[in-house]
RNA sequence: AGAGAGGUGGCAGAGUGGUCGAAUGCGACGGUUUCGAAAACCGUUAUACCGGCAACGGUAUCGGGGGUUCGAAUCCCCCCUUCUCUGCCA
């Protein structure tokens, strides 16, 4: 799920976060060095220029800021005494006055006009860095450089009629890709009987595990406006990627992450609520646009698909500890559905754009013979907290500080979907694990 | 969807062109008082940026954006949103 991390993540704004960076500045001018060894762990070529332009450009828009502000001091006093010499009705001193104004005016004008292009050229390259990974990100360019934590389970012996779960859902009459075509289009499923059956019991456990794990739930809205997209960073670069209600203006999510993470923007967090734990459970919406090849039959990719998202947002200091129960906790889900997995830590090429370290989880699909990713955990540090004002005060009365946000899927349901099928398969149907028999209301399909 | 009325600091609520970041009340925090607490009294109580070691000073922000003006919470335009009535609907 590294690319689809991409994919979500590339996108930023200008015109509504004014002075939120990307990277914050101050971290580029304190530790240049750093930041450079980091970037290059991600291959990002052009870093020592940008970050001297960043750096030049932030030494610009202060000498700006500083010039603007005096200028505006000044008018704002002559418009004191203008206002005085009304009231005494010294008109002609008064409009003495107005011409050092006019001036004034004009120069403020010229000030805050190359302020805001400084602003934005900022912006601009600061949204083109990617985040800094973290220490144990290990080196390398892509999928094949990630790293594996750890293996789980004993991938199932099939026998030599085993079927890909794109046949069994059509031998057992589950999910109808033929009549999602005919109403919508490709890529949107009808579920029918035990399949509509086994998506809601899916959707209860995973509700019901993270309610436990202490996330509260929450129900969010599946359309986002504009602000929204860009607070988590879908737009504008990804736009084509989602869909756009265009008579309203409106996107529907790719993920609960963006509605869920938005929740929480512009807000300065009370300590005692932190940390925050949500879950959700949404329908996700996702375009795909040119990622459609012969290796994603069936349920491997869709435009439509549900998901329980979970997200924290932690103090800066706790965030790696709560990714790692993040983590166990979406394993604990794959250990009661009985699946074999593994967990990779995804390399500094592989990893996505905003993130600082990402976790992917897959199940081995028996039938395809492969590893299909189910989930995707990742801390980002202050890198979507800085874009979405997300802060909290450390001391009471001291200065606010970038809170770290976190976000994990506990699951995305067609991929595991497939591994049920597939790896349960038998002569007598496909025997569900014990943990869904009372979600579902049955423990076998077919047979 | 149509008509009308609103959107001001943590909350309530003044303010309709001039020194207003904004009265007053409540809440919160600190202090005085008290054996302790309540009450009373005094004080503090937004965010961001710029300058400064700091103290502090400056700038911006009264739903969002633009405009008029020497000067805008206050006037004008657009948008968002809340409430009431009508319409429609689950």
């Amino acid at each position: 799920m590294a690319a689809e991390i991409k994919r979500l993540f590339l996108g930023f704004r200008i015109r509504f976060f004014r002075s939120a960076d990307m990277l914050q500045v101050a971290v580029l001018k304190e530790n240049t060095a750093a930041v450079l060894a980091a970037l290059a762990k991600r291959h990002y070529p052009t870093a020592e220029a940008d970050v001297q332009a960043v750096l030049d450009l932030d030494q610009r828009r202060r000498e700006l800021q500083t010039g603007h502000d005096q200028a505006q001091a000044e008018a704002n006093e002559l418009a004191r005494q203008i206002g005085g010499l009304m009231k005494t009705g010294q008109k002609a001193e008064a409009e003495a006055l107005k011409i050092r104004t006019a001036e004034l005016k004009q120069q403020t004008k010229t000030h805050s006009d190359e302020l805001a292009d400084t602003e934005r050229q900022l912006q601009q390259l600061l949204y083109k860095l990617p985040n800094l990974p973290h220490e144990s990100v290990p080196e390398g360019r892509g999928a094949d450089d990630n790293e594996v934590v750890r293996e789980w389970g004993a991938k199932p012996e099939l026998t030599a009629e085993a079927k890909p779960h794109w046949e069994l859902i059509e031998q057992y009459d589950i999910i109808d890709f033929a009549l999602g075509n005919k109403i919508t289009g490709a890529g949107f499923p009808v579920y029918k009987d035990k399949g509509a059956r086994l998506q809601r019991g899916l959707i209860n456990f995973f509700l019901d595990e993270a309610r436990a794990a202490g996330y509260i739930e929450v129900q969010p809205p599946i359309l986002i406006n504009e602000a929204s997209g860009y607070g988590t960073g879908q737009l504008p670069d990804k736009e084509g990627q989602m869909y756009h209600a265009t008579a309203d203006d409106l996107y529907l999510i790719p993920t609960a992450e963006v509605p869920i993470t938005n929740l929480y923007r512009d807000d300065i967090v009370a300590t005692e609520r932190l940390p925050i734990r949500n879950a959700g459970y949404t329908p996700c919406f996702r375009r795909e646009a040119g990622s459609w090849g012969a290796h994603v039959r069936g349920l491997n990719r869709l435009h439509q698909f549900d998901k329980v998202e979970i997200v924290q947002i932690t103090q800066p200091e706790n965030s790696y500890a709560a990714l790692e129960v993040m983590v166990s906790h979406i394993e604990s889900l794959l250990q009661k559905l009985e699946l074999p997995y593994r967990v990779l830590r995804l390399c500094g090429g592989d990893m996505g754009f905003t993130s600082a370290l990402t976790y992917d989880l897959e199940v081995w699909s028996a039938a395809q013979e492969r590893w299909l990713e189910v989930s995707s955990a990742s801390n980002f540090e202050t890198y979507q907290a800085n874009r979405l004002k997300l802060r909290y005060r450390p001391e009471a009365g001291g200065k606010t500080q970038l809170l770290h946000t976190l976000n994990g899927s506990a699951l995305a349901l067609p991929r595991i979907v497939a591994a049920l099928l597939e790896n349960n398969q038998t002569a007598e149907g496909i025997r569900l694990p014990q943990v869904l028999h009372s979600y579902c209301g049955f423990e076998t399909i077919g047979g």
